[in-house]
DNA sequence: GCCCTTTAGTTTCGAAGCGATACTAAACTG
DNA sequence: CAGTTTAGTATCGCTTCGAAACTAAAGGGC
């Protein structure tokens, strides 16, 4: 009883531990954390997402700060936005060649990397472990959840063209796997489908 | 394939997004991130660590940051200082009532209910995962590890009382489960370090 | 068509956190 | 008993972040 407690306290610090030592290795690290964190963002979310209010929102901070990170990694040439055609006050960020080039030195790869040399059944329960607490929490603090496209419940396939019913329109093939602003959680029947497959 | 480093970026992120959103709601929260960190701290470290130094390095900050947020606890009354008899120039804290009031509205407490209601079995198996990410990753970066005095290579038992050979006396029992700055782990068949132990 | 509200993005300002530096005092070294 | 190391503190300046005010575009109702 207070065995489990403890356990999980110990759970708890590590998580934050691990999640603050990883960010920015240090002061010497050539971005921010903040500036880090956006970067990793805008790689990785779709263009209706990748703007300062998606960043934002992502970061649960305010739009203001959120505005002055990516106007920090804009001046430095690794991002350019462009004004979307549909609503003229949107404005979408790209990463630039350079940006790209940043992200190769993300100090979150020492991590990855680490992960990555875990055996694969002990990583799969545990990013299925770490995704309930993610979404559990970020559900009871009334943040908005963030998910990629094809685990949305707004995702559908007609014929080989996927569709997104939030956006109302065809959604093009390098946005499957990206993350939305706009995702919905689709209820799932637990999960199934072990692979067997020793790294 | 490229399907696991995918999933090692996926865990990588989302341990940083809970650790981050798990620090400290909002910025409606009574503490700032590390004051709670460092209440935290506090309450979980012996005697001889619970000290504004043993602080520092727990954070990898510096000894003057560390001594601000230590006297910011200090001037709310969450925590109080008093001199060592060993040595005069070292300070060790205690968590007064208030302090321990105000470390069960601890932000982290939503993690932890969360984590507490993971099945026996998947806890301890994400336990032992994150440990282990926790301290490759502490050592690949210099930083020095910590962990509980009965987990440490210091730790001895001569009939029934406990015994640190670090610092040449008996153990508290109270200590015994604490946090110890001198933490060194207990040799795992394959390492191989420097037993040099005076630091 | 027109007004009113909402939303995307930016700017400015003030507060707070943190690192660097310099300092005091106590403990070790030889 | 000098010289060095270590614990802790005080000060300064830079950076970051949130709050608030502002512009401009979109939507809604009539």
């Amino acid at each position: 009883m207070d065995e489990k407690r403890q356990t999980s306290e110990q759970i708890a610090e590590l998580l934050v531990h691990v999640g603050r030592t990883s960010r920015s290795e240090d002061s010497r690290s050539a971005l921010t954390a903040a500036q880090w964190t956006c970067l990793r963002f805008f790689a990785r979310a779709n263009g209706s997402t990748r703007t300062p209010s998606g960043f934002a929102s992502f970061q649960a901070t305010t739009r203001g700060t959120a505005s002055q990170t990516v106007k920090s990694l804009e001046k430095i040439g690794l991002v350019t936005g462009t004004r979307s055609d549909r609503d003229r006050r949107s404005v979408s960020f790209d990463l630039t060649d350079q940006g790209h080039k940043m992200l190769a030195q993300d100090p979150l790869r020492d991590l990855i990397e680490m992960i990555d040399t875990l055996k694969t059944a002990d990583r799969d329960r545990f990013l299925a472990t770490i995704s309930l607490l993610a979404s559990t929490l970020s559900n009871r603090r009334g943040l908005p959840a963030f998910g990629t496209c094809q685990d949305c419940s707004h995702f559908g396939l007609s014929g080989d063209t996927a569709y997104c019913a939030c956006m109302a329109e065809e959604l093009a093939a390098v946005d499957i796997p990206k993350l939305c602003a706009s995702y919905m959680p689709t209820p799932r029947p637990q999960s199934q489908g072990d692979q067997n497959g020793t790294d």
